[in-house]
DNA sequence: ATTTAAGGTCAACCATATTGACTTAATTAG
DNA sequence: CTAATTAAGTCAATATGGTTGACCTTAAAT
């Protein structure tokens, strides 16, 4: 259970405030969604084919396997996604030479740029929302929402740099 | 496009600071809705349902219509999934006086209780990561995330207790 | 009395996910 | 060398949650 009582000295943890988090986590996620989901559909694709791209594009010559781990999707859901995007020429493959089961995934130069048009929309976005808020409302919003995170999955984000040492 | 320049003074918006930001949005929705998921799973219901539980539960007596114009969704679409609730009872209806075209939906004791151990999944990993992250990372979370929905948004979530006046 | 608004319903369709069973090819372990 | 394991792909059936479009009823507003 939550803690909902006040006290006089500790400003309490109240429902109001967790529930704001809550509400603020949906629709900054649809907000954040609406601008690519836009531009994918002139390309008949969907965000499932948006987060195939973004994570090629994050890691380049990502395998199959790799891919799966960080979606959290089944195989055979994948495998239509990315199938599509290796027909359509947003995705190249090739065999690892080290070993040759492994698939190594890349953004062609097309996909690159789709990736980019998705990217900006979102990094827009975050351009002008780390603006308005400040800097040290950057620190709060990566602290916070690193917490969120399943702690086991937390080392897959990045870590930005420090911005004042 | 977005500043990739370094500069000596003002620490820059680099790609990869962005990119993070991207990165936390995903893992952080992701995980969030991890265990609601799988409390929904026991009652056949999904995502949408729950969505439907929350905003009713947080404005009792709200209208199908008001309801769409939070959730985004097609009329079509939300029956399915209201009619399911009501049929099930979580959810009462009732016309408004005032108005008799209008419904109020109310959720019933059931669909408190299916609301609170649905939710309180979310309050309590945002209880911890508000420990963990501390009240300054709090407000900053909330500045940040505030800016990432569109403003004409942004009223809709309820303005949280000033936690150090 | 007509128009408008809120709500509901039927049908067809699509995107994205699931489970389960099975195959192929390549690497690794015994 | 053979057997087991791993990476990837495939076929089939199913579920969920969304879409568009057409149409209807009831109640309120003009």
């Amino acid at each position: 259970m939550v803690d909902l009582k006040s006290s006089p000295d500790t400003p309490p943890l109240r429902e109001e405030d967790l529930r704001q988090g809550i509400e603020l986590m949906f629709y900054a996620y649809r907000d954040f969604t609406g601008e690519p989901d836009a531009i994918l559909e002139q390309y008949s694709l969907g965000r499932a084919h948006h987060r195939v791209i973004y994570f090629v594009g994050r890691n380049p010559g990502i395998s199959v396997t790799e891919l799966l781990d960080i979606l959290r999707i089944t195989k055979q859901s994948l495998s239509r996604v990315l199938g599509k995007l290796i027909e359509d020429e947003f995705i190249n493959q090739r065999a690892n030479p080290a070993d040759r089961r492994r698939k190594q995934l890349t953004l062609s130069d097309k996909g690159k740029a789709l990736e980019h048009a998705l990217t900006s929309t979102q990094m827009d976005r975050f351009v002008r929302a780390y603006r308005e808020a400040g800097d040290d409302a950057v620190e709060g919003f990566r602290r916070v929402l690193t917490s969120i995170i399943n702690p086991e999955d937390r080392a897959r984000v990045r870590p930005a740099t420090i911005r004042r040492p």
